[in-house]
DNA sequence: CGCCTGGCTATGAGATTGCATAGCCAGACC
DNA sequence: GGTCTGGCTATGCAATCTCATAGCCAGGCG
């Protein structure tokens, strides 16, 4: 990995705060979230089935599903069986969707490393039942390497404010 | 995600602790963890620099990097500048390359949902410039959506053993 | 109208993760 | 051979994660 321009050298910045997968570690870094989010994936909705089939207690399911619905991660909808009351269940928004990426190459990582031949299960294309693998893309559709990236500024990118912005005295110095 | 085949009724079976996703989870699960890994992708390989990038302390950085060695992910060699005494450098195995698509992964997904205008930084293409993107892909090259998959039991599969195999005294009851 | 049940919440204990601070030690340098 | 320094380790404390257990409550049912 190559990184370009004013990042060039390294001893010069820092990523600090700002980092994309650190902020995605705080919202799917845990055990349980990661595992909510494969069984979200597989297709379960309902409260009883993610906590059977991740096999973790309620109290840590409850916490994470309303940790994913407020993230955006998770719809909570009502639904209702004939002759039983109104319950929710927990539907994968777009943005939770997007996340299936993360989880296979979880998945596929662990199944070629972890494993003692594979892992129990293949993700397959369902239409020709052939394989389905997940690496970097370039824009002409070849696969890339580690040493095939680099690494640009974004330019459109703003740092968050974490402050109410001040009345200006002077050049601001937001985060250098 | 549509399960095929045995595993199409879902209340018959449990993935239980054969899970990838969540050995993987195990080894890589933790923030510090992944940051680090963050680092060691980006081509940092000393001590020092793994602290001050990743923002962590010694201690805890210490402790993943003799976890990563231990599991395989980095490679622990001996490196000598001129005039100084031996330390030790930490270069990602092939195991530890792999890693890359969930690093990206996870960085495409929080540049998305997480972050103002992108994250501060784009992964591109090192020849063309181009955009990097990361989704699962079917052996045609066609990329894939949660609905195009499908998941088939891995026949090549064996339950790692944990316990001595009892001599059987009837139907055996391993994980329904 | 009171009981029962499925779905969720609350509480407390133990393990893990992380930070801050201090300490150790091999070996280069004098 | 003593000292200094960069690289790593040890210790103590706070926060978080998970489990186990118990509790609550809406509403269907008798």
């Amino acid at each position: 990995m190559t990184f370009l321009g004013p990042l060039a050298d390294r001893s010069k910045w820092q990523i600090g705060d700002n980092c994309s997968i650190g902020k995605a570690m705080d919202v799917i870094g845990s055990r349980s979230a990661i595992l909510l989010l494969r069984e979200a994936c597989y297709g379960t909705t309902r409260f009883d089935d993610f906590v059977e089939r991740v096999g973790i207690t309620e109290a840590v399911a409850a916490a994470r599903l309303k940790q994913f619905v407020a993230a955006g991660i998770l719809d909570r909808r009502p639904y209702r069986e004939p002759g039983k009351r109104t319950r929710h269940e927990y539907v994968l928004t777009r943005m939770g969707r997007d996340l299936l990426p993360a989880v296979l190459a979880l998945m596929q990582w662990g199944d070629a490393y972890l494993q003692p031949n594979g892992g129990p299960l293949r993700v397959v294309d369902r239409e020709s039942g052939g394989p389905v693998t997940i690496r970097p893309r370039g824009e002409s559709g070849k696969d890339l390497d580690l040493d095939d990236l680099a690494i640009v500024p974004n330019d459109a990118w703003t740092p968050p404010r974490r402050t109410i912005p001040q009345p200006l005295e002077g050049p601001s110095d937001t985060t250098p």
